[in-house]
Formats: C-alpha cells, sequence, structure tokens
DNA sequence: AAGAGGTGCAACCGCCGCGTC
DNA sequence: TGACGCGGCGGTTGCACCTCT
C-alpha cells in the first residue's frame, strides 16, 4: 500500500509494526491526541509500541512518542522564539553543532525539531543569501557581529517602546491590547521594571556577549561551564571556561563575567520583533564589509 | 480573483546506540 | 557474541498557509 501524508490507512511490511495490521500515518485527528493524552495520563510516557498498542492507536510507537514530545506534551511553548532564545540558539549551535537534542535541553519547553525548523527556515536562508556555508566559520563570525547584535537591538528597542506604551497607554484600555498580548503567557508578568545599561555587542572582539533566556538554567558540559540564569525580570549569563566549538573560534575565550539583560514581560510573539531580523539591507550592509576585507 | 512561488512546521525516514536474551 | 527490539536523533519531505504578481 502507498505512504501517504494525508492520514489515510496504510501497512507497513518488513518490519515489527506490521503485526498491528493497518497502521495510520500522516496528520494526528483530535481523537488520537485525546487517546494518546488520556492514556499518558494514566500509565506515564515510555514503551511507546506497547503504548501504543494499549491506548488503541493504530500508530507506530515512534509516532506516538514523536507526536507526545513535539506537540503534546504540557510544558511544550508555543510561539516565535524570543531574541533571547535565538541569541542562545545561536550560541549553542557554534558550540555544539546540528546537536538539536542538545541545544533544545537548554530551552526549556522548546523540541529539537522546532529549534532544527528555525535553524533551517531562518539560519539558513540567511546564510543562503550570502552565499555562505551555514556551517563555515565566516558564517558564524557574521551571526556574532552582525545579527547577534540586531537581535540584542530589538530587545532593547522592544523595552523601551514597552516602557513608553506603559505610560502613554492606559492599562485598562482594551485598544492597546493586542491579539498576541492576550495569548501570550508571558503577560502575567510584572510590569516593566528598569533598563540595565546596553550591553557592549559592537566590539568586534565581542569579549562581552550576553547570553538571555527566557527561563532559568544553568549549563554544564563536559568541556566547560557556564551559566544562564533569571532572577525576576532579569537575566543572568556566566560563562566560567571557553566558549565554542575548538573549529569555530569565533566564540572563543571571553571573559568570565555575570551580564545583565532584561527579560521583556509581554509580547514577544507574532509581532515585527520576532521577524525580520535579518533583514536585506543588513545582509548588505554584511557584504558591503566583506569587500572591504573587514572579514577577511 | 487566481495562480505561482515562498515559507513554516508537523510528521516521517533511516541510522545508530543500548539493553536484553 | 550476535540477533533483535526499542528509543533517540538528525535529515528530509510534503502539505497548508501566506505573499506576491
Amino acid at each position: 500500500m502507498m505512504v501517504s501524508k494525508s492520514g489515510e490507512i496504510q501497512s507497513l511490511s518488513n518490519n515489527n509494526e506490521e503485526r498491528f495490521g493497518e497502521l495510520r500515518r500522516g496528520p494526528w485527528t483530535l481523537e488520537e491526541d485525546t487517546l494518546l493524552i488520556k492514556y499518558i495520563a494514566a500509565h506515564g510516557e515510555g514503551r511507546w509500541n506497547a503504548l501504543a498498542k494499549c491506548a488503541g492507536l493504530r500508530r507506530t510507537g515512534k509516532s506516538c512518542r514523536l507526536r507526545w514530545l513535539n506537540y503534546l506534551k504540557p510544558d511544550i511553548k508555543r510561539g516565535n522564539l524570543t531574541p533571547q532564545e535565538q541569541i542562545l540558539i545561536l550560541e549553542l549551535h557554534s558550540k555544539w553543532g546540528n546537536r538539536w537534542s542538545k541545544i533544545a535541553q537548554h530551552l526549556p519547553g522548546r523540541t529539537d525539531n522546532e529549534i532544527k525548523n528555525y535553524w533551517r527556515t531562518r539560519v539558513q536562508k540567511q546564510a543562503r543569501q550570502l552565499k555562505i556555508d551555514s556551517n563555515s566559520k565566516k558564517f558564524i563570525e557574521a551571526v556574532k557581529r552582525f545579527w547577534m547584535p540586531r537581535l540584542i537591538e530589538k530587545m532593547e528597542q522592544h523595552q523601551t517602546s514597552t516602557l513608553s506604551s506603559s505610560f502613554i497607554s492606559s492599562p485598562s484600555s482594551s485598544s492597546s491590547i493586542s491579539t498576541m498580548e492576550k495569548q501570550s503567557p508571558l503577560n502575567s508578568l510584572p510590569s516593566p521594571i528598569t533598563i540595565p545599561e546596553p550591553p557592549k555587542t559592537d566590539n568586534p572582539e565581542n569579549k562581552n556577549l550576553n547570553i538571555c533566556s527566557t527561563d532559568s538554567f544553568q549549563l554544564h558540559d563536559d568541556d566547560d561551564c557556564y551559566h544562564v540564569e533569571i532572577m525576576g525580570n532579569s537575566c543572568y549569563a556566566g560563562e566560567e571556561e571557553g566558549f565554542g566549538h575548538p573549529a569555530m573560534s569565533a566564540f572563543e575565550s571571553r571573559d568570565i563575567s555575570m551580564l545583565e539583560c532584561q527579560l521583556a514581560p509581554d509580547d514577544w510573539f507574532g509581532n515585527d520583533v520576532a521577524d525580520s531580523l535579518w533583514n536585506i539591507d543588513e545582509t548588505w550592509q554584511y557584504r558591503k564589509l566583506e569587500d572591504f576585507g573587514d572579514l577577511s
């Protein structure tokens, strides 16, 4: 029987799943989701093949696991990646490469699939526009010098505008609240507080590059150790060893520092803050500098 | 208004490592 | 010790939706 992505039933041969008979593929239905959620709530996750069978799902164990981990799990965060998360992804990817699951471990609520998709659709797109290999040192250098500062700038702009709007707009005015703000769980965070001194990110040496996330956590690795943590609305990042993949010296040997930036209290999702982070103009800016031999 | 092309992302595939027998 | 099953991972696909012309 032919493979279909539209949810038809098919049979698989030459593997252990064929004893299940007809297996479903493609998009999950609400009914299937409900079955899976209820079963895991009652019995826990794991033993996916048995789970699929016992739950009455005509799916492979792998399919159930994927659906649960990437979509149904309660702590999964939806919506666009925040600039802080994007910075963290760029940093961690420079360190570990395409180790998506490892990177995802340091972005609470984000899945490896989501991060992988972000990298392929956003980051690699920029690399293509620049005609640079996204895994090359050159591209990492470009990211470090042009993209990351831009992300941090966006964060600062957002903070500033949030602060301004809190004075301009009446809190009771429904027209001042966007749809996404209403939907965002971050909306419940405290109102804007003091804005710290902007980080010095345009330094070519990048000795003090801020790393922020929307959650507090610490990073420990076999090779080095640094941490990112949130205290109140502030995010602190520090490291104790050299940072960066051995083959990617762009990020290496930063000072041990505790750096402060702020978390936005509201709508990171669904507005221009998270979009168009590196537009064509900036691409050309980069290429211009490249022409001047600035990156060579 | 409609078709073409682009984009985002859920889901699948194949491979690998580990545990068990 | 090799076969087998399973879970996990990274790469890839293809569909729905969006934007552009």
